[in-house]
DNA sequence: CATGAATGAGCCTTCATTCAT
DNA sequence: AATGAATGAAGGCTCATTCAT
């Protein structure tokens, strides 16, 4: 990593640190700027607004969790089972660099643009994988309802559940139980 | 209704336009002002602030949405269906009054208060919903998995399941079908 | 006192409160009006302005003190004692009407018109009484250094500092004893 | 005197000459930054309100206003004389620097907290000054009239006339030997 | 490279005033 | 005679962004 990359890692660090607190639009350059030990002018050297600084941040973010996710579910065989594991290690891991929150969370009405290039990215990476795990659920026959035909709509929802409990539940609450009913409940249903 | 009365439904429909397209924040008075063919300053005699708008609104709608799905789920008698007719009314009416979209995605760090106060009523109150469905299905034995001590925590996580499938998918995406995929899947499961 | 001068005085007395209160520029048409339980568009009826509430409110003030004080001056002989009688009513009775205060304490800059024309009736008043008491001082031989070509510059002086004691002591600070030594000091010298 | 203070002088200068002629209320952070030629947010960037502004301005003046006078009467013997300079001396300076007009004429009520606290400060030092000059008079027994117990308030007293005499007549005008007389008649009397 | 300084655009809010009823 | 309703104008303040150094 060469000089400039690693000062845009500061300031990235900085900035996640703030955004994951304020939310995008209440986290000012000032505050970044103060967070990171720079100028606020310095930010524009690096970043040609506070949007870019989000964008860069969050891909970066979404990467790492998708990569981990990936690891986690290779060696598993049974799509129940990497399903329960995506979720687990999904859950696990925006925790811990929380600061997607406000992205996932759709925080910004009126920032469009934004927020949809970077989310589109995620949500297609993610609805790939629970896709391939539900095909080779059928494949197995491992699922009571699903039909053959509902199975792109069924990851679709399956993400979306995800993508809601990742938001209100679990980022703000440390409750391991929960997240195993949650995963259960989801896979197995009432 | 009194011409105060109308004045302000006028306004807060005007709102609730401008609210559901840019968000809270990225709202402006004037927006809100230029959309219901007011002044600014008018804006003012009927509310303290924009937040009062907002929270006006956004009470209205939550009452209106609650008492419906409350209504639906009345004569009803089997907690499955109960469970699954109560997600979907909430999900048609939420389509409906669209704006109280921002709230529930909760868009706003940095205004907790506000956000909080209006958003902990709802939640109370589908928890309540929810979990009277929950002990009924525990009661007459319908569910599998669900254990006693559980009760509260699983009411808890349907919720969120359900506030996260309102906010990502059937807001912007008009997929009756996935709709029941939905409903079967945190119904009945995989 | 018809109908109409009995409303404006209701408003009047009114504003007479919070304009001691507050100020000229800090008091609201509101503050007025939900002090005299009067709609702020009722203030509109009977005034032009808040500037034409101040001004005919201090006028009123104004006069009953200057009558005040000549009276009380008007049976004593010596002009030493005439002086002291003078600024011990005029206290007094400010004290008592104490909302000319702003206007004495020349709040507003910003409105000079406004100010000047009421102030200016005040001071041409009560120069011509201090310069009445002078003149009779010098004529009985009853002050020390007092020459003649002096005595209009002597009367404001004195005038202006009897409005400075009026402004920063008296008004805040119940202390007649203070009042006492001012009295004795501007008469007598230290 | 470094860049930043270079700036913070200039607005503090442009400041000072739009207070005194329009007060504190009255002015405008855009007539203070059109003064300075400088952007209204530029102010913001040096100070962090317009009471700030106003309350940096008025301190540096009575600074060095009090400043001069102490160092004016210090070679002087008689008390008498004393308080004749420093009076003198005050209301030469306070022509100079004739800004803290509004603040001595207390214009603001409603913004109480900052004026009392800037305030305070001169009314004590100044009181320190004329108590000390009392004292030392009474011990050489130069004055007639006042007693031992009666110093501080008479401290007061001066104080008070002084303040008067600054704010109503010389600093609107501009006759020296109105000065003299008042200055005459507060030490010697009538 | 880095930043201090500067600013335009805009935001929320207040308030004196007007006017139709 | 009285007022509810409406508003224009302004004011204090914030912030992303630019730029000369």
């Amino acid at each position: 990593m060469n000089k400039d990359e690693a000062v845009k890692s500061v300031i990235k660090d900085a900035a996640k640190r703030v955004f994951s607190k304020w939310g995008l639009n209440k986290t000012t350059m000032e505050d970044i700027a103060h967070e990171a030990g720079k100028a606020k002018s310095t930010l524009y050297y690096y970043f040609k607004s506070k949007e870019e600084i989000f964008e860069n941040l969050s891909i970066d973010e979404l990467n790492i969790i998708l990569f981990k996710a990936k690891a986690a579910i290779k060696g598993i065989n049974s799509p129940k089972d990497k399903l329960k594991v995506y979720i687990a290690t999904t859950f696990t891991e925006i925790k811990k660099t929380a600061n997607i929150y406000s992205l996932i969370k759709g925080e910004i009405k009126g920032n469009k643009t934004l927020i949809d290039n970077i989310r589109k990215r995620f949500d297609i990476s993610e609805e790939a994988i629970i896709l391939e795990i539900l095909t080779l659920g059928l494949k197995y026959n491992e699922f009571n309802f699903l039909k053959d035909i509902e199975l792109k709509k069924a990851a679709n929802v399956i993400m979306e559940i995800i993508r809601g409990l990742e938001i209100n539940l679990f980022l703000e609450n440390e409750d391991s139980e929960k997240v195993d009913i949650a995963i259960r409940l989801v896979v197995e249903g009432l």
